[in-house]
DNA sequence: TTATTATATAAGCAATTACTTATGTATACA
DNA sequence: TGTATACATAAGTAATTGCTTATATAATAA
């Protein structure tokens, strides 16, 4: 792997917000309009973290009626490192799980 | 490890030239009159450089004489990611070998 | 002692980043 | 057919980044 494309992928991985976006999605697909309420953010604060990580070869996206299904893209040249970082962070306080008992949750099966 | 933390960790690896002087110290520790003919920066420039990876925790600094020798800190806390990345970069066109060579090479020994 | 060398650090500046608000588009639903 | 929902994207802005030049300090060499 060359200088520049390392630098491009941890640079997306750098940042509080994404280290979130990516610990959710390491366990279950999940759209924008779910990560607004998991982490407190605006639609296009969203929008704008995933396209940089689409950009980085982190994500995939597949688009499902009016949603945008995200998931991790496990084919990026740096898969396992992520999968190492992600299993050192915490477990974010808002959970999935919350986001069903409120009825938040979307249905992206 | 907590998200800011491995935030400022990936952020100060998360540069060209930073990638760069963490591969070369991968190899052997260097002071920072090495690194600007190895990298052909300015010496303020790589003193910049040194001092963010410093506060990252990824490098140790010891005093010897005129020279301030940097080296890789093994004891950071994701320093396996680091060695794991480092082995995936190739290794940099200017080598230390060429600084020998042309007796630009400083006893750091 | 004086000059040179190695380094740190401050101030200034252009580029980048991460948000905001505003707006456009496509899908689903009444 | 409208209307609401999910999303992308553009423009604007404050904060950060990575260089530059200038300068200070400490150690060595002449």
């Amino acid at each position: 792997m060359d200088y520049k494309q390392m630098e491009q992928s941890l640079k997306a991985v750098s940042d509080e917000t994404r280290m979130l976006i990516l610990k959710y999605l390491s366990k279950e697909a999940l759209c924008i309009c779910e990560f607004t309420e998991l982490l407190d953010m605006s639609q296009p604060a969203i929008s704008q973290h995933m396209r940089k990580l689409k950009q980085a070869g982190w994500v995939c996206e597949e688009k499902r009626g009016r949603w945008t299904i995200w998931s991790l893209n496990e084919k990026h040249g740096l898969f396992g490192v992520l999968t190492t970082l992600l299993t050192m962070l915490p477990e974010p306080e808002r959970t999935v799980a919350s986001l069903v008992a409120e009825g938040k949750k979307v249905d992206c099966s």
